[in-house]
DNA sequence: GTCTATATTTGGATAGAC
DNA sequence: GTCTATCCAAATATAGAC
């Protein structure tokens, strides 16, 4: 029997809650005291899980970043493929984005100016696995002319429309996840790959 | 002769400097005592000038949407072929990210959060005839053909695609605006309209 | 591992002299 | 329109008791 629960480990649960509250209000609109009492403790307390703030904010981006490489690293084996791999990319992207994993993903994408230089280093450099994946499977993509733009030039192209979403595109409207990555990937491939 | 160069009108010379400290370092992380040192008065004297903090900050993102609009709307009268003014609207866009508007801009594109509520609602409602423009483009270029998705969600995909360029892209690099402009247009009207 | 208490800094904002 | 001087609030972080 568990006498605390969700307090197995109090550092995952500040980790979650911080995300949450980093992406509603901004890290640096965000207090050590609100995080706190978020989750039931005291302004103090936060310090004997964490060195500084800061080290709250690179904590949730590197747990994120985590999660994001090991999901899309899954979905780029779904199949064999390539439009339909691509596809699959797009949607985990998309899932990511606005999921379960939302807050941290939203502070990942649009909050690392937050960090000190040396951390961003570290954080970009986490990144580079992820986006290796991407830029494999639309190196696929363009060498059987699924694509035609740039692979390169695409993906920055496309991480910007992807992680834009979480400011207009709401998953219980009336455009569900499925057709919102078709519309993505209509983008990508142009008319030809639209009706199938 | 003017005695007091710059000085002519200091609101709008420290509406430009926090433009470019609050694209630099973000609103929160600028005091208006930075700012203050920036154009050379001291920080109670910026008060005379603005209300509040968040009140520059309003400030900087109305006058750069003023300037958006009228340079959108100029390209969009630029030409009467669909394609030629998809494209002018296009690079318009990406150089007001990345030419001597961009401070504001980038601040206007990323940092509304930092707004309350009323403020940003009045901020939305200024964007919406820069909106609209865009939009009326679009709604021509799917009337004709030129692009298959539809313009709403095109949109709002070319903002996060163009507005995220910020981040990587750099104009005195090996890609000109043209170039990139074309990138963009390329992946909104597919392969078709690539080789002209 | 958490609390109490507090050190220390910083930032937005104001009042009144010049 | 700017400066001087300062108020006040809020925030990060620490030390030591429990």
């Amino acid at each position: 029997m568990n006498r605390t629960p969700r307090l197995e480990n109090r550092r995952e649960h500040l980790i979650q809650t911080a995300a949450q509250l980093f992406n509603d209000l901004g890290y640096e609109r965000t207090s050590v005291r609100q995080l706190a009492e978020a989750v039931g403790i005291l302004s103090g307390s936060v310090f004997h899980h964490f060195d500084s703030k800061e080290d709250i904010l690179l904590a949730v981006m590197t747990t994120t970043i985590e999660t994001m490489t090991t999901r899309l690293q899954a979905a780029s084996k779904a199949s064999n493929d390539v439009s339909e791999r691509l596809l699959a990319l797009i949607r985990t992207e998309l899932e990511l984005l606005h999921g379960d994993t939302r807050h941290g993903v939203a502070v990942t994408f649009f909050q690392w100016h937050s960090l000190g230089h040396t951390n961003q280093r570290h954080v970009l450099a986490m990144r580079a696995s992820y986006e290796k994946i991407w830029l494999d499977v639309l190196g696929q993509a363009h060498a059987s002319q699924l694509i035609h733009t740039d692979p390169f030039i695409t993906r920055r192209l496309l991480t910007g429309a992807n992680g834009w979403t979480i400011y207009w595109y709401r998953p219980d409207g009336r455009l569900d996840l499925d057709a919102l990555a078709a519309e993505v990937r209509a983008l990508l491939t142009g008319p030809a790959n639209q009706n199938r």
